[in-house]
DNA sequence: TGACATATACCGACTGTATGGTATGTATAG
DNA sequence: CTATACATACCATACAGTCGGTATATGTCA
């Protein structure tokens, strides 16, 4: 990714290449750990780029989780989840999904918003609520399919859509962090599989068994 | 806690002092943003005493997940959990155990190993193998009584008592972290509902209504 | 149309301080 | 007399952030 020149002057393009190194970088070595300068290098601009477009590096923080928030729901968006007209079978078709998405190299598939609010949830209120609004806004995306299967298959259960969404999301959450501590993705993808069978044991459906 | 003095002299407390100190200033700001003057500081030590006991900051990173690992699996085998002649009610009363301590101050109770794992994961993999011998060293404690239980219960289905004995972990660090992006510690303790129901939907027992 | 002003996007040298680590000294135990 | 367990002063570097400057786009008024 080439700087932009004088000539063919594509300005602006090195707030979104530091967006994408922030990403990038943070997830392997942490917030703290990630320094001014590396974001610089990686993005190919200058200091003076990077306080341009961004105050200080705690303001990048959480532009990268807001930035994190956008992509990420675009990608789930146009995921074909969505595809099934049952409710339930969306359900299962995004934790398979989540499942599938799961390979190759760590800092590749785990969560940005969730490195980043485990690490600076006391430091930087401001990035931690950016990403909590990241992770809860994707929760919520979840919520009227999980009303819509638990309507269709008459499922009582003193349980919420709401609560069963961010259970999602923490079985999800910790997955990666026994992926990492073991340094290896099937462990994550092993607890993707309970939470399939826990979803499918709510809703009283057989077990998948190709799986 | 106050400095041993040359009159009494209950040397050798340095390190624990440096241990603890770790153990709580980790926990609140992370490994990279906790300095070693930071941790000389809490402890009330200098940096000599500091550099005398760990090699680098890298060694004490180990030292400290070597210390969670020890006083974590004590505190654990000392807990009345383990007190239901059932095995199956041992599970439960774990998880309902995990869920009790859930309170208070989010850096007094979330996981050191967790956090640290999740950090350094690829920059320092000798962190990173010692959290990883914590967490799933803590995991194995629970595969006794996982087996046993399914023996008792007859169940067959197509889980290992390790891979569930690790599903539980991947939970309570997922639940660390909602909590931790929400700042709510009932986030962490919701998704502990989840397990609960999920292992009673495994061994086919009812739901306890006293929750 | 052209001259001029203003704003944007970026460059790169510089700075003060914080940080991990070192070197040397000292008191005590055995 | 030696090893241990510190204490203290010091160092080189890395770090976030600053500051003065430049190239380009855009607006505006004669």
């Amino acid at each position: 990714m080439p700087r932009p020149t004088k000539q063919s002057p594509e300005r602006g393009g090195a707030r979104i290449r530091l967006l994408e190194a922030a990403r990038d970088i943070i997830r392997a070595k942490g917030f703290a750990a990630t320094t001014v300068d590396d974001l610089c290098k990686t993005a190919a601009v200058t200091k003076g780029a990077f306080f341009h477009n961004f105050g200080s590096k705690d303001a990048l923080g959480v532009a990268a989780a807001e930035f994190w928030a956008e992509t990420t729901s675009g990608f789930f968006a146009a995921a074909s989840y969505h595809d099934p007209a049952d409710a339930l079978e969306r359900i299962l078709a995004y934790v398979a999904f989540r499942k599938a998405i799961i390979a190759g190299d760590l800092a590749a598939f785990t969560c940005l918003v969730g490195t980043m609010a485990q690490e600076v949830y006391a430091s930087s209120p401001d990035i931690r609520d950016a990403c909590g609004r990241s992770i809860f806004g994707h929760t919520a995306t979840l919520e009227a399919d999980i009303e819509a299967a638990r309507r269709d298959h008459g499922i009582a259960g003193d349980w919420t859509a709401e609560s069963l969404a961010r259970h999602t999301q923490a079985v999800i959450q910790g997955a990666f962090i026994l992926a990492k501590a073991g340094n290896d993705p099937a462990l994550a993808r092993e607890s993707l599989d309970h939470l399939d069978r826990y979803i499918r044991h709510l809703f009283h459906v057989a077990e998948d068994d190709a799986k």
